[in-house]
DNA sequence: GCCAACGTTGGC
DNA sequence: GCCAACGTTGGC
């Protein structure tokens, strides 16, 4: 008895292992006369890479938390190039064939655990920054190894568009996710709030993207998100309530700074702890997350179907 | 410490 | 290219 619980809780601690998400940028962009580019070929080319350049703090204390051969998600953000600027008619291709470069394109492992980012104390680097130096770095990363392609580039189309059903039953031919996968989805930290760039996942989320990847069949699906109604002035409306014409309505409240956050948050090992004292930001943010899911107002994407 | 303006991110 | 979201800065 003793043994099997000894057993239980082992494997139970153990099988924490947690799944991560980073995005990379797959196209070129000159930042400070370099191009800060890293697709998927980069990647695979190179096999292991530091991953530099994060500067957000929530970002950072989440690679803080990584710990070596935890998976991870290789994610392309945006697919947009300046300098040759993304054609109405590509566009268009885009959406009606479901073609995106944004999505999971890879997977990783963390091979490196946190430390210094040093191209922020290079003052010719794109992510140079003044206030950080070696005596009291500000900036971390984590070294990540190359794992594998993902058979089937799981596009974020295909990933908002089953968090935008209704129900969390899958599509017919993406039955093999099952309703628990599709919940998972719907949670993603990628679906709910884009711009992180570095994100945690969840062990559901992990194995329905998983799947995803492995078995595909989304090519029948049309991804375009739906357009519910007007929704662009309506949610603004809804926003600003009889608050009328109040243009600038989005400062909402408290915004505040972080660098207390910055301050003390060398061990940040346990997570909890970090639950306990969420920035502001996040605070906020966590107010405006639960305020949806009661209201379950129109998406971002659906109120601004514009044209 | 608060908050408006600003700049960046990133989805479309 | 456009613009909403949202983090950061800086004035008060």
């Amino acid at each position: 008895m003793n043994v099997f619980r000894r057993f239980v809780t082992t494997v139970m601690s153990t099988s924490k292992t947690k799944y991560w998400l980073l995005k990379a940028e797959p196209d070129s962009r000159i930042v400070k006369g370099k191009d800060v580019k890293f697709s998927v070929d980069d990647f695979e080319k190179v096999k292991t890479s530091p991953w530099e350049g994060v500067r957000n703090y929530e970002a950072r204390n989440l690679m803080k938390e990584m710990k070596e051969e935890e998976q991870a998600l290789f994610y392309h953000s945006n697919c947009k190039t300046p300098g040759r600027a993304v054609t109405k008619t590509y566009r268009a291709y885009q959406l009606t064939h479901n073609r995106c470069s944004r999505g999971i394109a890879a997977f990783a492992k963390v091979s490196k655990e946190a430390y210094p980012d040093y191209t922020a104390w290079d003052s010719s680097h794109p992510y140079f920054d003044p206030k950080s130096n070696k005596d009291d770095p500000k900036w971390f990363m984590v070294d990540l190894t190359f794992s594998t392609r993902a058979a089937n580039f799981v596009p974020l189309a295909l990933l908002r568009f089953l968090a935008d059903q209704p129900s969390s039953q899958p599509p017919e031919d993406l039955a093999y996710l099952g309703e628990k996968g599709v919940k998972a989805i719907k949670t993603m930290d990628l679906v709910t709030r884009g711009r992180l760039s570095v994100q945690r996942v969840g062990e559901d989320g992990w194995e329905a993207i998983q799947l995803l990847a492995e078995k595909g069949g989304w090519e029948e699906l049309d991804l375009k998100p739906k357009k519910k109604g007007p929704a662009k002035g309506k949610a603004k409306e809804k926003d600003a309530e009889d608050g009328s014409k109040t243009k600038p309505e989005k400062k909402k409240n408290k915004r505040k700074r972080k660098d207390e956050e910055d301050e003390d948050e060398h061990e940040l090992s346990n997570p909890s702890d970090e639950e306990e004292k969420p920035p502001a930001s996040r605070k906020r943010r966590e107010e405006e997350k639960g305020l949806q899911e009661i209201s379950n107002p129109p998406t971002r994407r659906s109120m601004r179907n514009r044209k």
